[in-house]
DNA sequence: CTGAAAGCGCTTACAG
DNA sequence: CTGAAAGCGCTTACAG
């Protein structure tokens, strides 16, 4: 491996001043600057990022823990928060959780020790106790979900809000018996987005009975399961509020399996707007997030913070993203609509 | 930050010791190593990888490069990866490159920079020139895809045989007009099972017409344009073999759409087996590579080679592992079926 | 079993 | 503008 002390060397100069020549371009004449840099790529010199971080300078890295890799929600937020970090010049690490407050610590816990800059976290189910402590002291964006305790910057959209434009969008097709899909429990958006559901019923005179409600996680699966569960409910159910757009995939196929036409027999809507929610069939009304924005901004908020002098003063910012209903072919007025 | 400087003064003995203590369990005694540990825990001590790095030690740290995140393959794959990192305590970075060389390069570089200890390389459509050379003497693993050039073991499946299996699978059901929706040009696995397909239908007596040939990206969208494009041809197919799910739940859409039941009027297989494929209307028949396993093998390769002493007459190894025809309910027999 | 010292490759005041 | 020196936090022969 060739060192600052090599290039050093062939340019007759000291390492201080290849230091310089590197980084800091001010404090070094024009022509000594230029030798160096030829030099250096002459030699086939890379800089080594652990000496650099040992001597006390950012390292240049952010972090982006996900709680769930396999849900189609995530690759598109990475893409965002990809898009800024190369821009500016930095590299993005990526580690996956799998929901598990342990897995996500113990990164957390390795992130620290490679000095990583900053972190973007989903936070998933995380309660967040854990995670609060070991992110403590590191710059932190929190996207999506809040996490309850974490004092940093939140990206997210309004869930609840979210939940009522696309249960309101089937009431005003005539539909009353309006079940839902949840996520799992102890997330705070599927939380969010329940809320939003029995709002918009209790607005328009339907009573959110829990016989409307059907347990869910966020997956195909559990949405498949869910609709099974659905079928056998003598509910007079017309259309379905999935939390989720994997779920309502997997609620699809369970109501096509027995038969059932969508959105003949039943309407169903979903949540997030992934790209795969328009090649279901029926393609799928749902509520968009707008993904790659979220991770935009997210990274952008971060890296603006990391460049930023360190401003003890500054309260953590919430920036809320507007979401938008997409209407597709899952869904069809209620007069035209036999019941499940 | 707390260093070994502080657990040596507060345990009354040397940084040397206290390092000992925390890592080579060997030269130190019992008692005292029991209380560095104890006194490090208390003191809330952390080692920096950076400095450690620097001394010589590994970084316990391996890089996944993956070319596209969007592909549900790479989820799964992904979790494969995960799950022996994790088992074997190593730290697992991902980078995401978006089929773009110079992006695996750049990531290469800052990698390179970092010290991790080992790389794995899906390959996607990267020639591996640039490749190949960034990622010179740090250990790798290449996953899925065949890197021309490149000196590494690899852990793949026969794509070949496995579109063979797809095709045979047709021609059985007796299909004779049977189309191939490929996958990018430039992507080697994409090329093998072209050549799967053509290898099938000749030795089934049938021509592979370029009519039947129609250009896809591994992607919903690439797909969808594919089906549009085969509406239009005279070919009288009556099946359709895509080269991956995506394509193949794309290409779904674009047949439904025109009002074309799948399989009465057309049958219709992938490639990959990605858990969304059994959640496609109809659910789809597909040439199922072991997915995780192909992650899981392929980290497993690589630690090893990294825990075993540097061989340098060692062989690159080549492991394939098998496919597996999944038929579900997206394809039927032709004399049941229509003409497109 | 343990300590003093050198060294990993860089950056950054401090002088000049 | 430039150099000599100290220091970042660790590990590892080398002595004892």
């Amino acid at each position: 491996m060739v060192t600052v002390h090599d290039v050093a060397r062939h340019a007759g100069v000291s390492i201080a001043t290849v230091s310089r020549a590197l980084n800091d371009r001010s404090r070094v004449s024009a022509a000594t600057r230029d030798r160096v840099l030829r030099i250096a790529t002459e030699l086939g010199y890379h800089p080594n990022d652990l000496a650099r971080g040992l001597a006390g300078m950012a390292t240049r890295t952010i972090a982006l823990l996900l709680p769930d890799i396999t849900n189609p929600f995530f690759p598109e937020l990475v893409k965002g928060v990809q898009t800024v970090a190369d821009e500016r010049g930095h590299l993005l690490l990526m580690c996956h959780n799998a929901d598990d407050e342990d897995k996500a610590i113990a990164d957390l816990v390795l992130l620290r020790r490679k000095r990583v800059d900053g972190i973007l976290l989903v936070a998933g189910t995380l309660p967040g106790v854990g995670v609060v402590a070991a992110s403590a002291g590191i710059p932190t964006v929190v996207l999506d979900r809040r996490v309850p305790g974490l004092d940093a910057d939140l990206v997210t959209v309004d869930h609840r809000a979210g939940a009522r434009l696309g249960v309101e969008h089937l009431l005003g097709l005539g539909h009353r018996r309006i079940a839902y899909l949840t996520g799992p429990a102890d997330v705070v958006s599927s939380q969010e987005r329940s809320e939003g559901w029995r709002e918009a019923l209790v607005a328009a005179g339907v009573e959110p009975t829990p016989d409307l409600v059907v347990g869910g996680d966020f997956t195909e699966d559990g949405g498949y399961a869910a609709g099974r569960e659905l079928l056998t409910r003598p509910a007079g159910i017309t259309a379905v509020f999935a939390a989720n757009d994997l779920g309502a995939i997997g609620l699809l196929r369970a109501l096509t399996e027995a038969g059932l036409r969508v959105p003949d027999d039943v309407s169903v809507v979903g949540f997030d707007g992934v790209h795969l929610a328009a090649y279901t069939s029926p393609r799928l009304t749902t509520v968009a997030q707008p993904i790659f924005d979220l991770g935009r901004t997210a990274a952008e908020l971060l890296l603006n913070r990391l460049a930023a002098a360190p401003a003890p003063g500054s309260e953590p910012q919430t920036l809320v993203l507007p979401t938008r209903l997409e209407i597709r072919n899952s869904t069809a007025s209620y007069p035209l609509s036999c019941q499940v």
